[in-house]
DNA sequence: AACCGGATCAACCGCGGGATT
DNA sequence: GAATCCCGCGGTTGATCCGGT
């Protein structure tokens, strides 16, 4: 009965991930998909397990990722959804494309929580803390920094003690302890419109929404600023015994030998590799060996 | 220069839910 | 229906960085 007993973990690397593991890691999704985690290390020759390759694509190697700090608009929008979903990390990630939950649950624990004290905010309930309760929770947040010990601790205070504490409404409470359960009730909370404003702690905020081609313009953006790719050749050519052509074909594959062979320079290839027409966000394809090689230097860069 | 403490973030762990046998 | 697995999630940890002393 039942399945095949999983992976087991004699043997398994552990900790940060080289940039050999990645590349491994990344060649083998691009080239072949995910079908199941399980198989993903054997089949790529990772001497890892297959949650730890998940978490590292993820989290790291997606192509798809967005880098760099997290801007105030989508601070706000986090802090926006937080109030609505609690700590429904994925949920939330999941109205940033190209964000992980991961990269926003990190961010929340270290920067807008304390933003959010800083205004006299309560982290978990969203309202404004009364000096008797900001102590309270305060304490409770910071020994403990547990949400559902907060909540009860909140909630028991609430019915016990006649606080000076504004009367937080019952929905909001109840919104930070069973949040939405689903997207769809999410949407009907977060009108489709370009900008969005609410209101916090009595002054206004204002978000703006962007669609997915918006952030994959940033990424494109970004990952052409990021490829410094004259400082990669160079150091390729190096490495290489200084032989440009073979480096731009063995690491683009998509290009043919007659146009690898015309990249004289590296600076000729950054600029030709940074060409809409190879290029393009729009033309993203897992299977496209170009993608893959790009993501990887970008990667690199780090 | 050395040490210390706080901040940051990648990675791990344990659990729950759904899928599979 | 029970047993087991896989995946995804949220909480936590630990390594590293960085600024202050």
């Amino acid at each position: 009965m039942g399945r095949q007993p999983c992976c087991d973990k004699v043997g398994l690397k552990r900790g940060p991930w080289t940039i050999e593991e990645d590349h491994k890691l990344m060649n083998f999704i691009l080239n072949n998909g995910i079908h199941c985690w399980r198989m993903v290390p054997k089949l790529a020759g990772l001497l890892r397990c297959g949650k730890s390759c998940r978490l590292r694509w993820i989290n790291y190697l997606r192509p798809d990722l967005k880098r760099g700090g997290f801007t105030e608009v989508e601070e706000n929008q986090i802090i926006q959804l937080h109030s609505r979903l609690g700590n429904r990390w994925s949920k939330i990630a999941a109205h940033f494309p190209g964000r992980t939950d991961n990269e926003i649950k990190n961010h929340w624990n270290t920067r807008i929580k304390k933003r959010l004290k800083l205004l006299g905010l309560d982290p978990v309930t969203h309202q404004p803390m009364n000096d008797q309760h900001k102590e309270n929770d305060t304490k409770v947040v910071e020994d403990q920094d547990d949400q559902q010990k907060t909540l009860e601790t909140t909630t028991s205070a609430e019915s016990s003690v006649d606080d000076h504490r504004p009367k937080v409404e019952e929905n909001s409470l109840e919104k930070a302890a069973k949040p939405a359960d689903d997207d769809d009730q999410l949407r009907e909370l977060v009108p489709e419109t370009k900008e969005e404003r609410w209101n916090i702690n009595g002054v206004e905020q204002v978000s703006t929404e962007m669609n997915y081609n918006d952030v994959l313009n940033i990424n494109y953006e970004t990952v052409c600023q990021k490829l410094d790719f004259s400082t990669w050749m160079e150091q390729e050519m190096n490495n290489n015994n200084n032989n440009s052509n073979n480096i731009a074909y063995s690491y683009s594959s998509s290009l043919s030998l007659e146009e690898s062979n015309n990249l004289s320079s590296p600076s000729l290839l950054a600029d030709t590799y940074v060409d809409d027409s190879i290029f393009s966000w729009e033309g993203f394809n897992y299977h496209h060996h170009l993608e893959q090689d790009l993501f990887f230097f970008q990667n690199t860069q780090r």
